[in-house]
DNA sequence: TGCATACTTTGACAATCGTCAATATACAAC
DNA sequence: GTTGTATATTGACGATTGTCAAAGTATGCA
């Protein structure tokens, strides 16, 4: 995620409204996607590997989890957004989604 | 939050090295604090209210939640660390804890 | 066809979560 | 003291979560 140089003015200002209903129920996901200690680091090591992705096979072992709990955790992800798979073979390369957490950002700075 | 303007080569580099256990382990109750509606319509009426802070008794309404809920909802976002109480006399007035989304803001930017 | 590998789904379990009513606590004013 | 208001805690409830073993699906190869 990369960003911008902003003019000199701040603090930034907070957009006009609050949070609306909908902004929330679409924006907690996310977070919730992040909230566990396993999935951060999973979409860290996704992360890492960059446009190449990584085998999900390579996962399990880091993270000291059985196959199908990496599993799980990975579509969590993957619902979220956050990642996706490209299939080779048997094998499932899973790489990040580009800006997916350009509205997490956006909450963040305002 | 507040940042300042970065060197133009892009992307940010990845830190040298994964997420460890404990990393994720600070990190996620950050994003777990955010990861209901509720509680980040919460965290966003607080962050507008400013240094001023915001009446605890004027977030039961707009949320549709009962007081206990409510009360419940800012015990984990002030265990999180991302607001604070000052009394005054039998209200509570919460604020933001300025720089709390810092290790988020950073994990998202690498 | 059969076998092997990579991954997903199912089902179960304890643990945690979001919610509210009821109760308790803290403070101010009388 | 009592009374009233603001907030926290308790206890309960159904719902969701993280985890794994077991079974199922998908792909490639002989």
């Amino acid at each position: 995620m990369y960003y911008e140089c902003m003019p000199a003015a701040r603090p930034l200002p907070l957009s006009s409204r609050p949070l609306t209903n909908q902004q929330s129920a679409a924006l907690s996901p996310v977070f919730a996607a992040l909230s566990d200690p396993v999935r951060l680091r999973l979409f860290d090591l996704v992360r890492r590997a960059g446009s190449t992705g990584v085998c999900s096979c390579d996962l399990t072992e880091p993270l000291k989890r059985s196959q199908p709990t990496i599993s799980h955790h990975l579509k969590v992800l993957r619902d979220a957004g956050l990642v996706q798979a490209r299939r080779e073979g048997t094998w499932l390369w899973y790489s990040v989604v580009e800006e997916s957490l350009s509205s997490v950002q956006a909450f963040i700075l305002h």
